[in-house]
DNA sequence: ATAAATGCAAAGCATTTGCAGTAAA
DNA sequence: TTTACTGCAAATGCTTTGCATTTAT
C-alpha cells in the first residue's frame, strides 16, 4: 500500500491526502472512503461514478456502488469535490476545487482543465441584476488524438459552441 | 435545396417560423412538430423536455412525451437546437443556436442568455494541442430574486465557480 | 455505546427504444 | 403508396433511498 504513516516522518498537511481531508471535513476514516479519496487524489480524469467504483473495486473487492455515490456526495457537500455537469450522460468529478476552466473534446468527450485565469469583464448591463461569483469556460473542439482520427467523422461530433447538437 | 413556398401569398421567411424550419430541414409538418416548434420559438427559458410536454401539451391535448423527445433530438442533431448539459438534473433546450453565453442563479437555476462576444485569447501553451472550434461560459451568481430572498440561505446554493457543490 | 457508514436491493427519474397504428407527402 | 411520425409501453441508465448490519470513535 501506499501508507507510509511513518510518525514524524512524514507530516501530515492540512486536508491534504485522504486522511487529512477526512479529518478536517468531520467525516469517518473508513477503508473505502479513503480508498476512494486516493484514487480522486490529483485525478485528471474527470471520472463519473462508474468509473470511480471501477477502479477502486480493483484494489477494494466488495465495494458498494452506493458507497461510492454516497462517499462523492459528501466530499461535494463539503465543497471538497467538483460535480461537473458537462456531459449529459452522466455526472463527472473533478478532485481540484481551484477555479479553472474546461477544454472539452466533442469527438471522445475527454475533459481537459485549464489551469489559468481569464479576465471576464462582464457589462453591467449584461448583468440582468444577477450578483456573478464565479465563472467557466468550456472550450470545445478536438483533441490531439481526434483531430487525426476522425477527421471527416464529424457527423458525430458531440458539442459545437458550447452546447450538445449531435450525439453518438 | 431551398424551395421558395407559394410565391405570392404568405411569405415563409427562410427557416423562419415553425413551417419554415420544417422545411429547410426535411422535417414533415405535423402539428405535434409544429406546436412544439412554436413554443420554442423565441423561447428564453431554457426549458427541460418534460416542460415544453407540459405547455405544450396543454394547447395539444394527447401530444405524447416521446414524441418531444424524438423531435427535440431531430433539430438537435439538424443543429437547429441546443441540448444544454448545465443542469445535471436534465437537458435543457436553446432555441437560440448562435454562439453566446449564460448567467446562472445557483439558488433556482434560472438560465439567462448573454448575448455578448468575449474575447478569449487562449495561449497556445494552454490549448494541449486542442483544436478549438468555440466556447461557452458559464456566469455563476445570484438572479436578482434569489439575491433578496434566500441571502442567508447560501446553504442551499447549487453550484460555485462552474460545478455543482451542493443540491437542495 | 452511539452515531455514522456500508452494502444490497428496491425505488426514482430522465431518456430511449420497439412497434403497431397513423398521417404526411 | 411510401416513408416518416406518433403514441404507448417496456426498457435503460444513472442516481437515490430504505434499512438492517457493521464499524469508527
Amino acid at each position: 500500500m501506499k501508507k507510509s504513516a511513518k510518525p514524524g516522518a512524514e507530516r501530515v498537511k492540512q486536508g491534504s491526502g485522504p486522511e487529512g481531508i477526512c479529518r478536517e471535513l468531520g467525516l469517518k476514516l473508513t477503508p473505502q472512503r479513503l480508498a476512494i479519496l486516493e484514487y480522486l487524489d490529483g485525478n485528471t480524469a474527470h471520472p463519473g461514478a462508474e468509473e470511480i467504483y471501477e477502479a477502486v473495486s480493483g484494489r477494494f473487492p466488495g465495494l458498494s456502488l452506493a458507497t461510492v455515490y454516497n462517499t462523492l456526495a459528501s466530499l461535494r457537500d463539503k465543497g471538497r469535490l467538483l460535480e461537473l455537469a458537462i456531459d449529459p450522460a452522466k455526472r463527472r468529478y473533478d478532485p481540484d476545487t481551484k477555479p479553472h476552466h474546461h477544454l472539452i473534446c466533442v469527438a471522445c468527450r475527454r475533459i481537459v482543465d485549464i489551469e489559468h485565469t481569464f479576465d471576464l469583464e462582464i457589462p453591467d448591463a449584461l448583468r440582468m441584476g444577477f450578483e456573478i461569483k464565479g465563472n467557466e469556460i468550456g472550450f470545445y473542439g478536438r483533441c490531439p488524438d481526434c483531430k487525426k482520427t476522425d477527421a471527416r467523422k464529424q457527423k458525430r461530433d458531440l458539442r459545437q459552441g458550447g452546447a450538445y447538437v449531435r450525439r453518438p
